[in-house]
Order: structure tokens, then C-alpha cells, then sequence
DNA sequence: CCATGATTTCTACGAGTCGTAGAAGTCGTT
DNA sequence: AACGACTTCTACGACTCGTAGAAATCATGG
């Protein structure tokens, strides 16, 4: 799993806020924007070009069909969350001692509906 | 929180598993020895450079009184571990939401686990 | 007290990533 | 065919990381 720049990080979250496939130029506005996450005023290239290095990440996929092409997430965010956690837990051989501390630093609420989650029937 | 290099990770993972404070030349050589992490005649200047990298890190503390240095990992594994998944945690706004995709994706074995560490009377 | 060997620090280079964007190419429409 | 919109190519500067030589520092035997 690749870890992500500042940039590519804006566009990765505003792809997963988005309900439909976005653009470079509408992601180059929502970047420019006000109380947007970047707030700079960037070239539609750079977009581009960060979009295509994020397509070869297999984070986002694009319609190349339609003319301006269109982008959207490959997975949401807390697939790639959980992704990203599971590969810190994958370099660990004790991956109970890990699970321990990690829930020893959560909060009272957090560990309450954990318990909920694992008390639901497993799926698949 | 920075993430490692190759390197980097085998010296930390050397460190990890020492019982005692190391000095560059033991880490040259476990890092050279055939089963080791590495297996790789590296230059002790390498290994040196390596550590002041994750000293300023903060990963790792030298002792400077004594001559050759000896140098220790400040954090353990499973902590470091635990930062690094509350790193990836800590950028998201729905946290219940990954934390249930997580523990829907961890094994049987594991979520019985949890569900002990869970019931345990919270320390602290 | 000083030379010598061990140890550490300084400096550096090449590869790779990332933000950034101009130059050049492609494509559809008028 | 020409024009404008869009995409691809190429590139550069900053930064990280593996790698290590050169230079500085330090302790010890003579």
C-alpha cells in the first residue's frame, strides 16, 4: 500500500465525499475553494497529473470513454483506513499483543459498541 | 509519525528484539549474518547513519556517555504498531465505521480475543 | 604527551516520491 | 481545416532513503 502525499490525500478525500465521478477541473475548483481542503489555486495538469499517479496506485479509477475523463474511488475511505491498519498489523508477528494495546487506548464508548460489533453474527 | 525505510525497519526490528542496548557494530553484524534480517555487508557507517536517521526520529535513543554508543528502541513494537494504526485512524471522521470494517475482516480466534480484552476491567 | 586504532560525524551521491506545471499531442466540433 | 478543450509527456526542485568515503574525535599504550 502506498502512502500518500499531501496532495494526493486532498484529492482522495474529495473523491470519496463525492456521490458521483469527478472531473480534473471540478476537482481543481473544489481544491481552490475557499473553505476547500487545499485552499490553492492549481493548474488543471497538476490534478491531472496526481490523478494519474493515483490510478497507477490502483486508488482511483477513471472513465476514459467520455471526454473529459471522469474519476472516482476505488474504495472508500474506511476500506482504505482499515487497509492502511492492517498493513502496520502485518509487519507483527504478535498480532494479539497489538490488538490488546490498541483497544487499551480506545475510548469507553469506542470499546462498548466493539463489543456490540463483535457480538453481531459474523457475515460471510 | 514517519514511516521506514527497508533499512531503517531491520534496524528497528533488531532493536525491538534485543534485550539490551546494541551498538552499531552488533547491528552491523546481526544485520550481515546469513539468517538475519538483512543479509547484507553493510558499512558500519551505514548502520550509524541509519540511527542518528531514527534518533531524529525519535524512534530510537543512544547512549552518548560510553564509547561506542549503544543504542535501544524508545518504543516497543506493538506500541509503535499501535501508533501507526491510530495514525491511519486518526485522519478520519467515522471511526466506529472503520473500526467495524476492521474487526469484520480479523479471524475468529482474534475477535474472541478482543471480545476477552474487552471485558477485562479497564486499567488506568 | 602523542601516535594509533576505534568510533563518530560530516558530506555526498543516486534512486525514488511528490508537488508543480509548461509543452506538446489528441480529439470533437464548427 | 482550424480552434478550443482536454490529456499526455516531460521536467524540475525538494525531500527521503540506502549507501558509504572523508574527516574529525576519542581513548589508550608506549
Amino acid at each position: 500500500m502506498a502512502t500518500l502525499g499531501d496532495l494526493e490525500r486532498a484529492v482522495m478525500d474529495l473523491l470519496w465525499d463525492a456521490e458521483s465521478p469527478l472531473t480534473a477541473n471540478e476537482l481543481r475548483d473544489q481544491l481552490a475553494a475557499p473553505g476547500g481542503v487545499d485552499g490553492k489555486e492549481l493548474a488543471v495538469t497538476t490534478v491531472l497529473t496526481v490523478l494519474a499517479r493515483l490510478e497507477k496506485k490502483g486508488l482511483v479509477a477513471r472513465e476514459r470513454d467520455i471526454r473529459p475523463h471522469r474519476y472516482t474511488a476505488v474504495t472508500n475511505r474506511e476500506e482504505h483506513t482499515v487497509a492502511l491498519m492492517n498493513e502496520a498489523l502485518g509487519t507483527v508477528l504478535d498480532r494479539e499483543a497489538v490488538l490488546a494495546r490498541f483497544i487499551g487506548g480506545i475510548s469507553a464508548e469506542e470499546a462498548q459498541s466493539l463489543r456490540q460489533l463483535l457480538d453481531t453474527p459474523r457475515n460471510a
